[in-house]
DNA sequence: GTCTATAGCCAGATAGAC
DNA sequence: GTCTATCTGGCTATAGAC
C-alpha cells in the first residue's frame, strides 16, 4: 500500500518534471529563433499547449524562465564535453566543442548569447547555479586552449581570453544564419566551412614544411 | 526680398534637416546599445530632447526610424571605402574596412544586424535604397575578395559570400564587447587581437618561408 | 512642426474557481 | 496545478491645440 502511493506520488512528479522541460525546451526554441525580447510568454505557453497561468505556476517570470533555458543549454554542452575521448588532443576537442554549438544552432536550438545591457544577463548573474557551471565549464576550456598554445598548435601570442570568447562567439554566429539562408551549402557544409575559418582564417595557409 | 526669403526657407530647411539627423544619431546609438526590439521611441525622443510626436512626423514608424539609422551607416561606410587609397593592395582594404566597422562597434556607433525573422529586417528589404547600396557594397567588397584570392592571399577555396559575411559579421561580433568587458585591454588592442582572429585564425601559423 | 494628452494595443503577471 | 478571466503597465501611434 505504501509503496503503491509513493510510485503514485512519484508518477505525479514525474508528469510534473516531463512538463516543466517541455515548457523549457519550446522556450529554448523561441530563443534561439527570435531572441529574448522578441520572445512572448503567450506563444511559449500556446505551443506547449498549456495555460499562461500554469506556465507561471513553474516559472516566476519570462527572465526566470529564459534563465532555465540557458542553463539547459549549458548542462547539455558539460554532458557534450564528457564523451569527448581523454585521448583526444586538446585542439580536437576544441574543435568538436564548436562543431557541436554550431550544429545546435543550425538546428534552431541555440540560444543567443544575451546582451551585455540586458535584464537577462542580470537574472542569469543572479543565478548562481548558472554562474558556477558556467565558470567550471570556461575552466575546462581554458585548460585545453593554453595546452593547445603549450603544444605549439595554437597561437601562444592570443591571450586565453581572447580565444575562448572566440570560441563561444561561434555559438551565436551570424554567418551560420546568412550562409544557410543562401540555400547553397548542406548544414555539415556550413559548419565545416566556419569551423575553417575560425581555426585558420581567411587568409591562405603557408605550405606546411 | 526674393532672396531673404529663399535663405529663410533654406534655413529652416537646414534646421530641420539637422534635427533629422540628430533622431536618427541618437535612435543608431540606442540600436548599437540594446538592440531594435529593447530600442524605445520614447527614450529616442527624450534623449533628443523632443516630443514623441514629433519625432513622428519625421518617421512614420519606429521600422522606418530604425531603417533610416541602418541606412545612415551604410552611407558612411561607403563614403569611407572611397578614403581608401587606390593603390592599396585589395587585402589591406578588406582588413581597412573590418578595422573601421570594428571601431565603430566599439563607439557604440554600430546597429547589430537584424535577425533573419525580425520585422526590422522586413522594413530594410522594402528599402530600395538600401537595399541598393547595400548590393552595391557588397559587389565592391566582393571584387576586392576576389581578387586577393586570385593573388594567393586570401583563401582561394573558400567562398566568397562566406568571405563577406565572415568580414560582415565582424561588425556584431560579442567577442568585442566580452574583451572591452574584461577591461584588460584598450579599444585599438581589441581591435588588433579580433583583426588578427579573422584573418588568420586561431592555430599557429607556420612561419613564412 | 511642435507640443500635451490620450487612444489603442499588447504582453507580463495575477486572481480565483475548480 | 490547471484553467478562464482580468489587471496593469508600458509602448506605438495619433488627435488636436498652438
Amino acid at each position: 500500500m505504501n509503496s503503491s502511493k509513493v510510485a503514485k506520488v512519484s508518477f505525479k512528479e514525474q508528469m510534473l518534471q516531463a512538463r516543466e522541460d517541455a515548457i523549457v525546451q519550446t522556450a529554448n526554441r523561441f530563443l534561439a529563433e527570435k531572441g529574448f525580447e522578441a520572445m512572448t510568454v503567450d506563444e511559449v505557453a500556446a505551443a506547449v499547449g498549456i495555460a499562461k497561468a500554469s506556465l507561471y505556476k513553474h516559472f516566476t517570470s519570462k527572465e526566470d524562465l529564459a534563465a532555465a533555458a540557458m542553463l539547459r543549454i549549458l548542462k547539455q554542452a558539460q554532458e557534450f564535453v564528457l564523451t569527448l575521448p581523454a585521448t583526444d588532443a586538446p585542439l580536437d576537442k576544441l574543435r568538436a566543442v564548436v562543431r557541436w554549438s554550431m550544429r545546435m544552432q543550425l538546428a534552431s536550438d541555440m540560444p543567443a548569447l544575451p546582451r551585455q545591457n540586458s535584464c537577462l544577463r542580470a537574472a542569469l548573474m543572479a543565478n548562481p547555479d548558472y554562474l558556477d557551471r558556467l565558470m567550471a565549464f570556461s575552466q575546462l576550456l581554458g585548460g585545453w586552449i593554453e595546452s593547445a598554445q603549450q603544444q605549439g598548435v595554437l597561437n601562444p601570442e592570443l591571450p586565453a581570453t581572447a580565444v575562448l570568447y572566440t570560441l563561444y562567439a561561434r555559438a551565436c554566429d551570424p554567418v551560420l544564419e546568412f550562409l544557410k539562408a543562401g540555400g547553397q551549402y548542406s548544414d555539415e557544409q556550413i559548419v565545416e566551412l566556419v569551423l575553417g575559418t575560425c581555426f585558420d582564417g581567411l587568409r591562405t595557409r603557408a605550405p606546411a614544411k
